[in-house]
DNA sequence: AAAGGTGCCAACCGCAACTTA
DNA sequence: GTAAGTTGCGGTTGGCACCTT
């Protein structure tokens, strides 16, 4: 036995509002409010409508100060960021987007946000493929070089199995924490803390990865504690997939290569869904945000004219952005302080 | 011009969390 | 403590508009 319809469905309207209607409830709500139920709505103004497609329509188009369409760069990025490292949850990226609604996010991103990383990731797959075939071909020709008769020749075994790797260089390096700051303040502002923060919490746990960058994480308060929770789970799942874990270099005529063997969590995907990893590491790979849109479309680039922040970091382009989306902005409802 | 394909978006659905009695 | 009611969320779908053949 399922539980009980929230309405008479049989007597409820469905599809899209007429103006009527939109007029309504607008109408009655500027006058009264909601009056806290929703369901009790529709039949106080004679709408023969489900109260919660009344309260869809509301937060979706009828609320003041909604937008629709025209998403801007700045908000493209904020909306890349946030899904990297919190995944899906679209109230609460559109909690950072004033005037836009879950759905309409949701909606871009899936519709057009997503097939443009994916157009990008093409084209940089296929820059790393060249590239990668390139460095192959060269090895083998060095390989043969250095043939020594009778002996097994690694290099060219290990240039067959090898995977597309970035070469870790500090420019990466310092992309990837400057990422990594950018995602973090996110989270801070979305209620978390780092307990690097606050030195003497007796609650953190800490895990470092290959290149020390540390992630310890104390959640002795949150706004959203289970959000917070998952947020670090996926961001460690994210650091931990950035392919700071591959390393190639090369000195004279010697080229290491090595793959971290990293068990435990450091070699964890899950948390992540492929696309979210596939989109983790194009950006890594693409330089950070600014190698994947471009400075100039990014906040304050040259586009706007402000060129003191050209070469900022996303993280401080986010710390820029960030203000002037707070205010008049109402913080999300169901945060609970423990 | 018409048919079929594709993209977009508003709205619906079901589930889980939360609140209340 | 628990059952019922309500809210909020994310995934999915239906239908319209536009594009291509």
């Amino acid at each position: 036995m399922g539980r009980a319809p929230c309405c008479d469905k049989a007597n409820v309207k469905k599809g899209p509002w007429s103006p009527e209607e939109d007029a309504k409830l607008k109408a009655y709500i500027e006058a009264n409010g909601t009056g806290g139920n929703w369901i009790a709505l529709p039949q106080k103004i004679g709408l023969k409508r489900c109260g919660k497609s009344c309260r869809l329509r509301w937060l979706n188009y009828l609320r003041p100060n909604i937008r629709h369409g025209g998403f801007s760069e700045e908000e493209d990025n904020i909306i890349c960021s946030l899904y990297i490292s919190i995944g899906s949850r679209w109230s609460i990226i559109a909690a950072q987007l004033p005037g836009r609604t879950d759905n309409d996010i949701k909606n871009y991103w899936n519709t057009k946000l997503k097939k443009k990383l994916l157009g990008k990731q093409t084209k940089v797959q296929q820059a790393r493929s060249a590239s990668c075939l390139s460095f192959k071909q060269e090895m083998k020709r060095e390989s043969e070089n250095y043939r020594v008769p009778g002996m097994v020749n690694q290099a060219s075994d290990w240039t067959l199995l090898s995977p597309p790797v970035m070469p870790l260089t500090s420019t990466n390096q310092d992309l990837y924490l400057r990422d990594q700051d950018s995602i973090r303040n996110i989270l801070v502002k979305l209620g978390g803390r780092f307990s690097d923060d606050h030195p003497q919490s007796s609650t953190t746990s800490t895990t470092t990865n290959p290149m020390n960058f540390r992630y310890p994480f104390d959640v002795s308060f949150s706004q959203d504690h289970q959000l917070y929770e998952d947020s670090m789970t996926i961001l460690s799942s994210a650091s931990s997939i950035s392919p700071l874990n591959s390393t190639c270099s090369q000195t004279n005529s010697t080229t290491h290569f090595s793959i971290n063997q990293v068990g435990g969590p450091n070699d964890m995907i899950q948390g992540l869904d492929a696309f979210q990893a596939e989109l983790s590491e194009l950006i890594y790979s693409n330089n950070g945000f600014e190698g994947l849109y471009g400075t100039d479309n990014m906040v304050g680039g040259s586009s706007t004219g402000t060129s003191s922040v050209e070469s900022s970091s996303w993280g401080d382009i986010n710390s820029l952005a960030y203000p002037q989306f707070v205010s008049g902005f109402e913080p999300c409802q169901h945060q609970s302080i423990p």
